[in-house]
DNA sequence: CTTGCAACTATGATTTTCATAGCCAACATA
DNA sequence: TATGTTGGCTATGAAAATCATAGTTGCAAG
């Protein structure tokens, strides 16, 4: 996506798109909402190759949606954290986590994870307002609990990408 | 993306993009939730080659995300129509479109779309929640007008794309 | 001086996408 | 009868992106 394209039209959500309208790109943003925040994992996690990866997180960068942190000196260890820009897109995630939830399951595999809301205490459920309160939700009124097999999956996922190297 | 990608996780986002998450997808839905329910309208405004809307047009179909009405018997004339799972991608795009408004424009452009929320009668702004009367929003309570530059970038693209053929 | 770790980069085959052109079945107009 | 138009697509070949697999770098510890 090149720049002209960005401004080629005054539709917000295509201009959106023009940055993060991509698998990958959506995948990396999901795993830096969830703590992840170091390449390796989020390459385990996403399944996504090296390349896929180190691209994504180059052009994120270069749009001021991801900022890159030298954690250790030497060697050179770097991870990758959301700008202001980033953290802003949260809302996006998560009206994309409703309708998977809503749309893209059996009723029998339950919510791959239930959000607390801080404010209130109660479940926070799936929509932009606590179901529980009815206030609008941000992200850092929320404590996460995954379930026990979404964790597992994403414990053997860890798992495998470390036995395969 | 095959069936198994789905199944393959329990993560919702990750099930959500395995279906949507491809530009060429989310700009057709922008447009059917605009009311462009034509292949020749989705194309114009979209951009897109006339393989990239009928392959998306057919697996959004596949998903059971989008139908296809025949409108003309003879000859055979067809249009493009959101299903309720379509219609419940709504969210999504209104928090692309708020996110686009406010990381990806100058001030100096606008907002392509202003929504009036007919419950209070009042701007709905880009949350969702209405920002007049702090209710949620759902996609029937809002009557949209095109800011004049936008709308005249849409009327310009068909003209465009008519003049071409 | 070899092993291990983390963050990538390189390579070549495969798959998608793009630009451009064309097709087909009704009609409509001349 | 001929000629054109409309709408919904398909076909083709070149260009670009993606994938699987393997390798490199920089450093520290054993």
């Amino acid at each position: 996506m090149d720049k002209e394209s960005v401004l080629d039209t005054l539709c917000p959500v295509a201009r959106s798109e023009a940055v993060v309208g991509d698998r990958w790109t959506v995948l990396i943003l999901r795993e830096l909402f969830m703590r992840s925040y170091r390449f390796e994992e989020i390459q385990a996690q996403t399944g996504g190759t090296p390349q896929m990866i180190a691209s994504r997180l180059k052009s994120l960068e270069a749009e001021g949606i991801v900022e890159r942190r030298r954690y250790s000196e030497r060697p050179p260890r770097y991870e990758y954290h959301l700008t202001e820009k980033g953290e802003a897109f949260y809302p996006v995630i998560l009206a994309l986590r409703a309708w998977g939830e809503t749309w893209m399951k059996s009723p029998d595999e339950g919510r791959a994870v239930q959000y607390t809301h801080l404010t209130c205490g109660k479940p926070a459920g799936l929509g932009p307002v606590c179901e529980s309160c009815g206030k609008p939700i941000s992200r850092e009124d929320l404590s996460a609990a995954l379930n026990s097999a979404y964790q597992r999956e994403r414990d053997e996922r860890w798992e495998a990408f470390k036995r395969s190297r």
